[in-house]
DNA sequence: CAAATAGTGTCTCTAAGACAATATCAC
DNA sequence: GTGATATTGTCTTAGAGACACTATTTG
């Protein structure tokens, strides 16, 4: 802080009307990820992992039944990180584990009810968080599978949730340092511009992939090595070799003396996080 | 945009005011970066490269006379990435090559002129550019040789223009994903929290260095392998061998039949980006 | 034991780092 | 020629990828 304040400063600091200026609304948005399992027929195998993201179904105008993401107004009071914890934590009674800015969404006409910028955000939810928000039909919030891929020169967003389908077609427009952004061709059923938002996000959390560091968020305390490979593997969309794997991320996690059992085979060992 | 618009939805958005809630100031502050040559005496030698960053004099209140980051208030109809450029543009007459968002700088107390959220970004100015704004003392603007380094727990910023010094000392509050953020302990001769803007700008520059794509901002259309070096050396604050160096960029960079000359020493051939 | 996953050993190949040697200019 | 940078060649080493093999559980 300015600790030696004028006479002078003391005089402008109390003329200042900041009312005199016009200003825009902010919000916030989360764009809130997890690695979800889903069940597979064959008892022996284990569960098929997902990358999943958190929507909300509006319940008021503009863009009323719509899906969206979780976020709403900052508050007096609040950083743009707190507002986002609350908001999430509000709509969907989920406690993120990380919080990483992907910058401000601020293209005029983005809102139809006025000057309103968001400051979006990536989080992430573990594995155990994900639990506590259920399936049922009563919930405003559902978590949906995603699929981002290229058609030509579009993208193509895919959500899916039992039989709700989300289809939103986007055209990239800028990519440096990891993170793209899109223009909007077609939303499909998403409010705003969520389908952009979303967007950005995933090119993010794809460069944040790698990252060992990062992987850590989406599962509980204490994991296997090859729950650790299928987020890496779900979040980057390839499939790695489990010696090579073991390898590299060997540096990075402290073996237990847990481990799984009643999985139809070998029982794996639990590791938690180094350090 | 919604298309289908109801009725009831048309009345919703006639009948919402938005001054109904209450709303902070919006500004945009920018982190612009240079790779600057410094004059040696020996006149074979190549001039020395620094990290140079542009701040203005503030020639009021509050934080008159202070140093600041080149910023504004948002206006109605651009967004902030808008801002950011003409920001620059007019309080420095410098074009910037490239603009990444870092994020919202939006703590309680931030600016005593109340509620007043700032967006940062990244900024790199490339060598070009620099040379329209010069040295001479009636510009409010000004070149800052940075340096960053550890003292214990603390952080170190010092920022050096003849004999202008500021030194402003910060604690790392928290790590992820290349951007790490701070804690103000002495803010120097520096206005508001941009200490700690500049200190997380680093960081992020920091994290780019690796990046050859980032590298080229810095130089003009057409360079020497040795300048881009010099570029990332001076970025990630390492030496590196010019054999692995030229070994690593060959696939990014295209030759030209152009070469330097006069420079005391063989000419180096031009090089331009690759595709 | 069969089916599935858990976990290890090792070969190959690539890319990074180190270092040595040669080339070319201005004075 | 001398002193500086420019540019190339190649040896060594660390790490990623591929693949083969062994281990251990449950039904």
């Amino acid at each position: 802080m300015n600790n030696n304040m004028s006479k002078e400063e003391e005089l402008f600091l109390k003329n200042y009307r900041i009312e005199d200026y016009e200003r825009p609304s902010v919000t916030v948005d989360i764009a809130s990820f997890s690695v979800r399992e889903q069940e597979v027929d064959n008892y022996r195998q284990d569960d098929e992992k997902n990358l999943c993201i958190l929507l909300v179904k509006r319940g008021q105008y503009p863009y009323k039944d719509c899906w969206a993401l979780p976020g709403g107004f900052l508050k007096k009071g609040e950083s743009v990180e707190e507002c986002a914890f609350r908001e999430i934590e509000e709509e969907t009674h989920v406690k993120p584990v990380s919080l990483m800015s992907i910058g401000s969404f601020s293209a005029t006409g983005r809102d139809p009810r006025g000057w309103i910028i968001s400051n979006a955000f990536v989080s992430v939810i573990s594995e155990s968080s994900v639990k506590a928000i259920g399936d049922d039909d009563a919930s405003d919030a559902k978590w949906f599978r995603v699929s981002f891929t290229k058609d030509g020169d579009d993208n193509v967003l895919e959500l899916r949730n039992g039989d709700i389908y989300i289809k939103s077609i986007l055209r990239e427009t800028k990519c440096r340092f990891g993170r793209s952004e899109f223009e909007i061709k077609d939303s499909g059923n998403l409010a705003f511009d969520h389908a952009s938002i979303i967007s950005t996000a995933l090119t993010v959390l794809r460069s944040c992939g790698e990252n060992f560091d990062f992987l850590f968020d989406f599962l509980p305390e204490k994991f296997t090595l090859t729950d650790l490979q299928r987020v890496q593997e779900t979040i980057l969309n390839v499939s790695i070799l489990p010696a090579n794997f073991r390898r590299k991320i060997s540096g990075y996690v402290e073996e237990t003396d847990e481990a799984t059992s009643g999985a139809g085979h070998r029982p794996a060992k639990l590791f938690t996080r180094k350090k």
